[in-house]
DNA sequence: CCCCACTAAATTTTT
DNA sequence: TTTAGTGGGG
């Protein structure tokens, strides 16, 4: 055996008392085999060796009471209700030792969902620790990138192939765009991209099909979309190609329609465990329960005040319905936070009561009050950047790899980052433009998608003239209307584009670009993945192109195209560490192994895939968070979204404005669910949370004044702390914050403590009449008295600024 | 077919 | 302020 079979032997464990003993379960034969091919000889090797053996007693000296509970129930329905930092990861990771080694699972017959890749990694390499060898969880993982797994394997059955594409947002816009092109709706603004996208996607969340959106179309207008829906999943299975909801989607048609595949499944998954339940929608609920055996043993962990993911049709409902599902069910609750100051959990609970939907239950914590919050207000947000990235600067205490800035929406972010460059401060920004976006990489990774699904058509059309070879708009539209009449895929269509009756030198390039991409499949077949990105990038041209550019952003895009063949280098490291971990590294034992197992084992329920499928599926699937790695120097930026799941010693909260947190936007459907945000916010903190706001911020280039936000002002007072200004504005100009007021400096201009008192009728979201415009919703307010004037959103979707003093707005109750 | 210049529009959050 | 989309000229 390898190296790699010593790793996990010998390491101190935490846990309190260590017996050893082989491990619970008997090995048969076949398993023994399939996991070898699989992965994990080491475990099997390691575990008729040592395994440390986790004992009741060692557990209550780890755990709380409740902890203990929701880790030793078992088997059967439970529910844990976790609030933050009450220490559900370690929950969790011990729930899954604890079903190994006192409950006889195996680690394959365990299905873990977590909410990040990144979160079944790292519960996968505890677990392991504990266990003391490296357990085979295969099953643990995101929605998607399970289902992605389930769906490589079973594809045929749903007339796709094992090849299939995963398309994005990104993708999918391309193709939304392109069809209602054909169906010359793209005038139409009825019919934009964004709506179409937005119903087919909302459809495929609540679990309905083409048919059934047809069928519950009240109007003629949701009839045409529910055509237009039906269109784009037809064309999609055409072109062999998944969106991120056809992930969940079509899985559960797979075992909806596949008894045997639910069956396998069922036999295989003996517990099931859901991570941030809250989170989950109603397609994946289906999921949950088309997987779940006979058995029952389901067990949930959320927390509602935590469920920020309404707008992508997340149901807050799954949770707090999971006691009507299973009346039965286990519930425990941890109300104990380990993680933050008493104070930052004061604020946090003093915002988060304010909503009415709630479960019961009160986080509290024996941790010291710690420091009180800083609310800091500042004239505009380059003032807030520049006071924050100071104070980062000044302290000694938690340096930049102990700080983190949130803010609500990416677009935030520059101003930090300007700032934090400017002082050399070392950053690092989670979100917004990732590398795997950028067009450089999206085209390249396009070509290597051609070269993994010849009929992903989305990419074909993207790099057809990319680099510029002379295909323009006309031609390419020629070919299309060939390859519709002539009923063959695009790709095909290229070798014969002089009988589509193209212009010869154009139809030669088409010829040309097919050749390209048979050479390129070819490669496919005979070299590894890194030499086959390198390949691409040249053979198609675009290392030239960018080399003739011969400018700076050219050279930084070249770059990115190189990182992008180490990235593949780097994927492949991983995966011959994971897979082949004991034979030598270069063999091209992937294929052979897959092979091996499905011959073996087809009830395996999984195929691997060729490293390049697998290297695309990966890189469709990471999130921000994934990427994030942990002890570097540098203050981590990000969005509230992104942040949930993770801590910082230090926060600093951002953006602390009525309309930009929370966010106001016409069709806000839960007003709550931006507290909860906030909420989720806060409680990232350890030991520092910093709350900033901005008099006014510029918006598409233009200032505007804001008001701070209203979850300000819910917070009790005592728990704050308010510096004076560095200077004191002049206060006639300003809706003078009355933050300097609090420290008794005189300031006219009632705010901050005045507005929560004051009730007046205009506040934002609040829904008005104005005799000319109609009906509308009060997007913003600033100044007062004579100078007070509101923003607007109407009916016909255009802001307006309106004085207060002159426009007669009446309050819609 | 390609490139440049002008205009319009846009900012939620993500697998 | 920035980006995407369009239209005209080469």
């Amino acid at each position: 055996m390898g190296p790699k079979a010593e790793k996990g032997r010998g390491k101190v464990s935490n846990v309190g008392e260590i017996i050893n003993r082989p491990p619970p379960w008997p090995l048969r034969l076949h398993e023994v085999t399939s996991e070898i091919a699989f992965s994990t000889i080491r475990s099997v090797d390691t575990s008729l060796q040592k395994c440390p053996q986790l004992t009741e007693e060692a557990l209550r000296n780890l755990l709380n009471p409740s902890q203990f509970e929701a880790v030793t129930y078992a088997p059967g329905p439970q529910v844990v209700l976790a609030g933050a930092g009450s220490g559900k990861t370690r929950v969790l990771t011990y729930k899954i030792v604890w079903l190994i080694q006192e409950h006889g699972f195996r680690p394959h017959e365990i299905l873990a969902v977590t909410f990040t890749n990144k979160a079944a990694r790292e519960m996968k390499e505890r677990v392991s620790h504990l266990l003391g060898y490296e357990a085979p969880l295969r099953w643990m993982g995101t929605f998607h990138s399970i289902c992605a797994r389930l769906l490589r394997f079973h594809a045929s059955k749903l007339g796709y192939t094992a090849h299939f594409t995963i398309y994005d947002t990104d993708d999918q816009k391309r193709h939304v765009k392109r069809m209602l092109q054909a169906e010359s709706l793209d005038n139409d603004t009825r019919y934009s991209v964004d709506a179409v996208r937005r119903y087919i996607s909302h459809c495929k969340n609540q679990g309905a099909g083409p048919e059934e959106a047809a069928r519950v179309a009240q109007d003629p207008y949701q009839q045409r979309l529910a055509g237009l829906y039906a269109r784009y999943q037809k064309e999609l299975r055409e072109q062999n190609a998944m969106d991120f909801d056809d992930l969940i989607f079509l899985a559960i048609r797979l075992l909806k329609g596949f008894p045997e595949v639910r069956e396998a499944l069922h036999a295989s998954f003996r517990y099931v465990l859901i991570d941030e339940y809250q989170d989950t929608n109603k397609a994946q609920y289906q999921l949950i329960q088309l997987m779940l055996g006979p058995h029952r043993n389901l067990v949930t962990v959320g927390d509602d005040d935590q469920s920020i993911y309404g707008w992508r049709g997340a149901d807050v409902g799954n949770i707090l319905r999971f006691q009507t599902d299973y009346p039965d069910a286990r519930v425990t609750k941890l109300e104990q936070n380990y993680r933050s100051t008493a104070n930052i959990l004061a604020v946090a609970g003093s915002v988060i009561q304010n909503n009415r939907e709630r479960m019961d239950k009160t986080l509290w914590t024996e941790n010291a009050p710690g420091d009180k919050i800083t609310l800091m207000e500042l004239d505009d947000e380059m003032a807030e950047a520049a006071w924050v990235s100071r104070n980062i600067q000044a302290d000694e205490v938690y340096g930049p790899g102990g700080t983190a800035i949130f803010y609500r929406t990416n677009a935030q972010s520059r101003v930090f980052e300007d700032e934090l460059r400017r002082r050399q401060i070392p950053y690092l920004i989670v979100g917004g433009i990732r590398f795997y976006e950028r067009k450089e990489v999206k085209d390249l990774l396009a070509y290597l998608r051609l070269v993994a699904n010849p009929r992903d058509e989305v990419s074909l059309l993207r790099v057809i003239n990319v680099p510029k070879r002379g295909l323009g708009d006309k031609s390419v539209e020629q070919l299309q209307d060939y390859a519709l009449q002539a009923g063959i895929p695009l790709s095909e269509a290229l070798a014969f584009s002089t009988e589509a009756g193209i212009a010869a030198s154009a139809a030669r390039k088409m010829r040309e670009f097919h050749d390209l991409l048979s050479n390129l499949r070819l490669l496919a077949d005979r070299h590894a993945l890194p030499e086959l990105v390198a390949e691409v990038l040249s053979k198609s041209g675009y290392k030239a192109a960018l080399e003739n550019e011969d400018t700076d952003e050219a050279a930084d895009r070249l770059s990115n195209l190189e990182e992008l063949v180490s990235a593949a280098q780097d994927f492949v490291d991983r995966m011959d560490e994971r897979e082949n971990g004991f034979t030598n590294a270069d063999a091209n034992a992937d294929g052979d192994a897959t092979e091996l197992v499905e011959e073996i084992d087809p009830n395996a329920g999984i195929t691997e895939g060729t490293p390049l499928q697998l290297f695309l599926q990966e890189i469709s699937l990471v999130s921000d968070a994934d990427a994030l790695k942990a002890g570097q120097d540098a203050v981590t930026m990000m969005t509230v979204h992104s942040s949930k799941g993770l801590e910082f010693p230090r926060v600093f909260v951002t953006g602390m404005e009525d309309g930009l947190f929370p966010l106001m936007r016409e069709d806000d459907a839960d007003a709550e669910e931006e507290r909860r945000l906030f909420y989720v916010a806060v409680t990232r903190a350890r030991q520092s949370l910093t709350l900033t706001c901005a008099r006014r911020r510029r918006r598409y280039g233009t200032y505007q004044d804001s008001m701070t936000s209203r979850f300000l002002r819910e917070i009790d007072k005592q728990y704050l702390e308010i510096p004076k200004p560095a200077h004191t504005p002049k206060p006639a100009f300003r809706m003078g914050m009355a933050v300097g007021r609090a420290l008794g400096n005189p300031d006219p201009m009632p705010r901050y403590e005045d507005m929560s008192q004051e009730e007046s009728s205009f506040r934002a979201g609040a829904r008005v009449r104005h005799a000319k415009f109609g009906e509308g919703k009060v997007m913003q307010l600033s100044g007062t008295g004579d100078s007070a004037s509101a923003v607007v959103m109407f009916a016909d979707k255009v802001p307006r600024t309106l004085m207060l003093k002159f426009a007669k707005l009446d309050v819609v109750e």
